[in-house]
RNA sequence: GGCGGCAUCGCCAAGUGGUAAGGCAGAGGUCUGCAAAACCUCCACCCCCAGUUCGAAUCUGGGUGCCGCCUCCA
């Protein structure tokens, strides 16, 4: 069983085997720090996280650097209309970064590269570029010749004639540094030093480096010549990463990575969700405002292959709350029961502890699911094997607070359940029962019974509202009420 | 205009030559207000046209529609 990959660069399923064996270097071309992260950033960051969860469990030792572009016009433009700096406000953005993606139970990555760290190597790139010829300087900036690079637009499938055929009318009306290149295709490695901006001193007089050669810059110094997976968002990859390609090769005269990997956008209404486009719901303000649960983020996420567009809907969202509820119960069919089926280590602390857990690797949930993880990391198809074992779970947990008795027996739903737990997690998906949910007050067994006898009479009576609201003001406080043949009524205590 | 992608049930979404997974939502029944639970049953000829094939959602050609990139962008 091999694992294959979409290879944006050759445009199709590869299988995937890294530069050295057992060993996965990845890159995920990270977000620009000039304002709180959105749902299309999320998605990016929730499937990179979900392939570097995958590898690992795959039994590949996995070195995952993601960068933050922390020099950009956004965040310097920010800076002003705020009267801050441009490390302020960066630096402030980075901290809502890791708070977001801790929520969303995103891993943290091995390093986080930022721009500003990399000076030196950016400067020794761009120099080296410069000796090469596939440099030259302008006016204090130095610009990347774009014909000098054979293998330019492989990423992208573009041809250079093309591209200025069809844009060059647009691109000169709003290139002011069009003047200065040699050709309108050329970007620029290094901008001069504008008045009142943040500069760094170079070769090339005071300035800042350009935003495709900080993440060659970061790459290299980081991972090395030649990265196993290079990630980042399909809008990426003209011309970022084709730019990124031809400083970098040009550079080492290495493949710069083995696969390029590319995430669909998030889109409102079939648009992209985008900040000039105005319809972006930041992840803080789906998560608090909106009252999302982030596992069920996650799972409206990931109910998508990674590649294809994603539509951000309210519908959806409320779809997969649903979702998430049947996987929870199942998540928590262990902690809840494990007690009742005499699981004898329940009160150990790595009960429910994926990383302890065992799980039968051959059993057919398993294999599923890794058909569907080696087939491009399809995470739908994946799902589809934990929502399986969740609401068979989920059944039998019914079954067992209605009827006290369950179908399987208890090993076998021992090593469902574990195996539910051990796959949940790789997708990042995981449930804790409430320790202690806080609630005011729990009711008084007399209580309750007193409450049920009062919604009998009314019952009796056919008063039904009378009957509801009894019923509702139970299961306000946690009580939910089962209305058996014969005139019972059992309630039990519902874990939260 | 160039390059790339997508079109499968009410919604989301697998499936890449052998007769349509799964999630959400829905209908009927065992059940006797409603609710909860279980069990059973039902719920798609896969955008259109033509072709290849014993056989196509799956391959080929041609349409149509939608999206992304070509400017900062996950």
């Amino acid at each position: 069983m091999t694992l294959t990959l979409y290879n944006t660069l050759t445009r199709r399923k590869e299988p995937f085997e890294p530069l050295e064996a057992g060993k996965v270097k990845m890159y995920y071309c990270g977000v620009t720090v000039y304002d709180h992260c959105h749902v299309g950033h999320a998605r990016a960051c929730i499937v990179w996280d979900v392939v570097r969860r995958y590898l690992a469990w795959r039994g590949y030792e996995v070195r995952y650097v993601q960068n933050f572009t922390d020099i950009d016009d956004k965040i310097l433009n920010r800076a002003r209309a705020e009267g801050s700096s441009m490390a302020a406000v960066s630096e402030r953005f980075i901290q809502a970064y890791f708070e977001d993606m801790a929520r969303l139970n995103v891993m943290e990555a091995d390093e986080y590269p930022r721009a500003t760290h990399t000076l030196d190597g950016i400067k020794r790139l761009v120099h080296e570029l410069e000796q090469k010829g596939y440099a030259y300087p302008a006016n204090g900036d130095v610009y990347y010749a774009v014909h000098s690079f054979a293998g330019y637009g492989k990423l992208s499938g573009r041809k250079l004639e093309d591209m200025q055929a069809g844009a060059s009318g647009r691109v000169d009306a709003a290139d002011l540094d069009a003047p200065k290149k040699r050709d309108p295709s050329d970007f620029a490695l290094w901008k001069a030093a504008k008045p009142g901006e943040p500069a760094w001193e170079s070769p090339w007089g005071s300035g800042r480096p350009g935003w495709h050669i900080e993440c060659s810059a970061m790459v290299r110094d980081r991972l090395g010549d030649t990265i196993d997976i290079h990630a980042g968002g399909n809008d990426l990859i003209f011309p970022h990463h084709e730019n990124e390609i031809a400083q970098s090769e040009a550079s080492t005269g290495q493949p710069l990575s083995r696969y390029w990997m590319h995430n669909g956008m998030v889109t409102v209404n079939g648009e992209k969700m985008s900040k000039s486009l105005g319809n972006f719901t930041t992840i803080r303000d789906l998560l608090d405002r909106d009252g999302a649960n982030p596992m069920a983020v996650r799972l409206f996420i990931l109910q998508a292959t990674y590649r294809r567009p994603l539509d951000f809907t309210t519908e959806a969202i409320a779809s997969a709350h649903k979702s998430w509820d049947t996987m929870r119960d199942g998540l928590l069919f262990g902690y809840k029961h494990g007690q009742q089926l005499g699981y004898s280590d329940v009160d150990d602390s790595s009960f429910g502890n994926p990383e302890y857990m065992r799980m039968p690797e051959d059993s057919k949930a398993v294999r599923r699911f890794r058909e569907s993880m080696d087939d491009d990391i399809n995470t739908p198809g994946a799902l589809t094997v934990l929502f399986e074992l969740a609401k068979d779970l989920q059944k039998e947990s019914n079954r067992l607070t209605h009827d006290g008795k369950t179908l399987a027996d208890p090993q076998t739903l021992r090593s469902q359940w574990q195996t539910l737990v051990v796959l949940a997690q790789i997708l990042g998906l995981a449930a804790s029962p409430d320790v202690g949910a806080q609630r005011a007050a729990p009711l008084q067994e007399a209580e309750i019974a007193a409450l049920i006898q009062q919604r009998a009479v009314a019952k009796q009576a056919k008063n039904w509202a009378e009957g509801d609201r009894i019923r509702d003001q139970l299961k306000a406080k946690g009580i939910s009420l089962i209305d058996k043949p014969g005139g019972i009524t059992d309630w039990i205590r519902e874990s939260g």
